[in-house]
DNA sequence: CAACGACGCTCGAAA
DNA sequence: AGCGTCGTTG
């Protein structure tokens, strides 16, 4: 490509001794030590693409460290090697392991190694060359509740209706475009029905809001670098220049935008060597990201786009025993589009697999904990069998977040320690957002979503009425709603064209102020506040009036939430003194090059939130914590832990109802590939559950176990029903309920009327408070033991006492 | 203008 | 069971 380094060939700090004759140090030999003849082989090549098939547990990230080392044992300065890795976590482990070696060879040092995520690079980089991309570099990120808070805004001033374009599945067509690298134009020209011509508009629409709040959402960050690699050669080119040598995990879960990112990093190589030193790491049988536009054939097909390359395949496992190895290969063989491979373990002996048929979810629950505690418990006995392992080292997955709520219960009444991976959801909670959306608006005032948050919370007499005056203002005159509230504050005498009260007026002034006195009026007066960031954290949160907002609530109420909120406010401030501890501001400026005289507040702010935006569930695990790790499937990739429960394996679950009911067979694959990451992450002990009832939605529905675990080795699998048959599980007469099916709220009104007593099989005696719904009858129930909950009679098996 | 209760709809995995 | 919307009340 037009990268005239590559033309003169040997770089310079190869020009002696060429990664080709290795030297010979003890310290390169001790890189190479107990690996076997494979992964030896991936440690080796250095130059020229790589593709690096790796089977669960066969060594992959042992081998992807040493391959780091090794280069920068043969000479090559760290900062031109670029890994990318899945998540945060991941990155920072690498890190580690690779410094870790390199502390090793003494002198040698892993100083400017860049380790990253697909997401995080691609942020740097377009703040580097925002311009570039077409955008400023304080721009911000928006996760999914702000993609869906503007998608709504654009559908309405389309004069389009939410019941009929969802936002949610609006947003997965325009996200599903966007990792195909499909604009909305594009879009539009392959629109053949009157759906897709709107969604088109809506696309359009969306993009422009976007660009006008100065926002990119996840699949921006792919997408604008992507283009950008594309389309400026200046840039690929500055890009290659640096990263010369590039690493890439789990390649199999890479979409288009991806790829087009990973061979633009690349380039084609130097004319006189194999290509470029691109190395890929995967394993098809771990594709489990097709939903999010994952492309299997970006790993199936590396060798077409990289002719010559070499390919090696690591097969032999050292994580799992033998029965578990055994049930996931036979379960993964079930897939027809497979490239066969072996999985095999030279290891022999180990526990059978136990699968046990549980009453309901909450006996599946405490089953599960007390495996788990019996795991913990397993005395050391002479045979050679271990002593019982730490919380830290066992884990329990499930198919969809709902699930981990019965665990959490089990858990905490059975007081074991235990963390739920779950990155987001502090960030998530609604005082959190609160107090970051005014940090958002710090950074970037063009931010319209995170002002429309913030604008009337707590209450200042902001109305709503008042907000959308202002929004068609902003509209009107093309700019965003902050420069509209300023044009307001600036000359109060536009308030009464537009419709103001002068209380709203003057209510908006004080807004103003307000973001003002932590700004400077637009420019972010960051020289001036050279204080720390959290402080400006704690500022906000102080004078936006949101903490005194929630010390009120908190008084009122006495319940313990509102407490909560409190402290996770202060949470936040010292999640920000944490990150201000160890933010480099060198290092953050030499990836995104905002050395260019941005105020240091601002950038460390900048950083921050960007920290906060792009965390993963994975990031929340800590061994230290000492506690068992609750998480999805999907979060599971990539870890490893000596025990495992898997649960709800039940046809709906797992497979999931969304793969039973597209019918599209590549769906099913994906769900037992899912099954088989699960599996594949127990080193000694699996316990894999399935309920005969579960409660869904409200309503306990009878299950069918999962095809999975009939499609898994029976000889390796140990069985436990413990249902019990249906007359055991069937309400008995007692639980006999004095409705069977009444679905009209006039047709049980008489029967339970308000005040009268009434038993439930689950939550025992309680009250009736209220009768509500129409076409379904719901009673508001307060039960003695469990509280106030509401309850659909058409399933609910009450019986009246009184 | 804010707060709350009632009602109806939907319901997957995530950076 | 949770969430957004609508209508009523404070």
């Amino acid at each position: 490509m037009g990268d005239a380094q590559n033309d003169t060939g040997v770089p310079p700090w190869l020009e002696d001794s060429g990664p080709g004759d290795a030297p010979a140090s003890d310290w390169t030999a001790s890189l190479l030590e107990d690996l076997t003849e494979p992964q030896r082989r991936a440690v080796l090549h250095t130059e020229g693409p790589l593709l690096v098939l790796a089977a669960a547990g066969s060594g992959k990230t042992r081998v992807i460290t040493r391959r780091i080392a090794y280069l920068v044992g043969c000479g090559v300065p760290a900062w031109s090697i670029l890994a990318v890795t899945f998540t945060n976590k991941a990155a920072g482990e690498m890190r580690e392991r690779v410094e870790r070696l390199l502390g090793g060879a003494g002198s040698r040092s892993g100083r400017g190694l860049t380790v990253t995520t697909f997401h995080s690079l691609c942020a740097r980089l377009l703040r580097r060359y925002a311009e570039q991309a077409g955008l400023r570099p304080d721009f911000s990120i928006y996760d999914s509740g702000d993609q869906s808070a503007l998608v709504k805004k654009v559908i309405e001033s389309l004069q389009l209706s939410t019941a009929n374009f969802p936002a949610r599945s609006v947003l997965s067509a325009i996200s599903a475009a966007k990792n195909d690298l499909l604009d909305a134009k594009g879009y539009a020209a392959r629109a053949i029905d009157f759906s897709g011509r709107t969604i088109a508009k809506i696309y359009a629409g969306y993009e422009r809001a976007l660009r006008g709040a100065n926002a990119a959402d996840f699949d921006d960050l792919l997408l604008l670098t992507a283009r950008m690699l594309r389309e400026n050669e200046a840039v690929a080119g500055e890009l290659r220049q640096r990263w010369q040598y590039l690493l890439i995990d789990e390649y199999q879960d890479t979409n288009k935008a991806q790829f087009v990112i990973a061979s633009g990093l690349a380039g084609k190589g130097r004319p006189d060597t194999r290509g470029p030193n691109i190395c890929v790491v995967g394993d098809p049988d771990q594709a489990i990201y097709g939903w999010r536009g994952a492309d299997i054939t970006n790993i199936l097909e590396f060798e077409q786009a990289y002719p010559g390359c070499e390919v090696i395949t690591l097969g032999e496992n050292f994580r799992s025993t033998a029965p578990i190895l055994a049930v996931a290969d036979k379960l993964i063989r079930h897939n027809a589009r497979r490239k066969h491979k072996d999985l095999f373990t030279k290891r022999s002996g180990g526990q059978p697999v136990e699968a046990v048929l549980c009453r309901d979810e909450r006996h599946e629950a405490k089953l599960v904990v007390d495996w788990l505690r019996s795991l913990r418990d397993a005395s050391g006995t002479g045979d050679g069998v271990r002593a019982g392992h730490a919380w830290k080292d066992m884990a329990v997955f499930y198919r969809t977040n709902a699930l981990s709520r019965v665990m959490e219960e089990a858990f905490r009444e059975a007081g074991v320690p235990y963390t739920i991976a779950r990155g987001t959801a502090f960030y998530e909670r609604e005082e959190v957002k609160s107090a970051t959306a005014y940090l958002r608006v710090i950074a970037n005032q063009a931010d319209d979503v995170s002002l429309g948050r913030i604008i009337n919370t707590p209450a200042r007499g902001i109305s709503d009425a008042t907000v959308a005056r202002l929004e068609s203002r902003a509209a009107e005159t093309g700019v965003p709603m902050m420069s509209a509230l300023r044009e307001l504050a600036d000359s109060p005498a536009l308030a009464a064209p537009m419709g103001l009260t002068p209380r709203a007026a003057a209510s908006v002034q004080r807004f103003v102020g307000l973001m003002n006195s932590w700004t400077g009026a637009g420019s972010f007066m960051g020289e001036q506040i050279t204080g720390s960031l959290a402080d400006l954290v704690d500022r906000a949160i102080k004078e936006s009036g949101l903490e005194d907002m929630y010390r009120k609530q908190a008084r009122q109420s006495q319940s313990e939430t509102d407490a909560e909120r409190l402290d996770n406010l202060a949470e936040l401030v010292s999640s920000a003194r944490q990150f201000e501890m160890e933010y480099d501001p060198a290092a953050d400026a030499a990836l995104d090059g905002s050395a260019d005289g941005t105020p240091p507040l601002l950038a460390m702010l900048r950083a921050y939130l960007e920290s906060i935006a792009l965390v993963s569930d994975a990031d929340t695990i800590d061994p230290a914590l000492g506690s068992v790790t609750l998480m999805t499937l999907h979060a599971a990739k990539g870890l490893e832990f000596a025990g495992v429960a898997i649960v709800g394996l039940e046809e709906g679950l797992l497979p999931h109802a969304r793969a039973l009911s597209s019918g599209n067979p590549d769906d099913m694959e994906e769900e037992r590939r899912l099954c088989f990451v699960g599996v594949t992450r127990a080193m000694r002990r699996l316990l894999l559950t399935s309920a005969k009832y579960r409660t869904i939605r409200g309503a306990s529905e009878r299950t069918t176990p999962s095809r999975f675990l009939a499609e898994m080795p029976q000889e390796h699998l140990a069985v436990r029903d413990l249902a019990g048959d249906d007359t055991q599980w069937d309400p008995g007469p007692e639980f006999e309920p004095d409705v069977a099916v009444a679905r009209k709220k006039s047709e049980v009104a008489g029967m339970f009327p308000p005040g009268c007593l009434v038993r439930h099989p689950q939550f025992g005696v309680g009250t009736v408070k209220s009768l509500t719904g129409g076409a379904q009858a719901r009673a508001l129930i307060d039960f003695r033991d469990v509280g106030v909950k509401t309850l659909i009679l058409e399933y609910a098996r009450l019986t009246k006492l009184r």
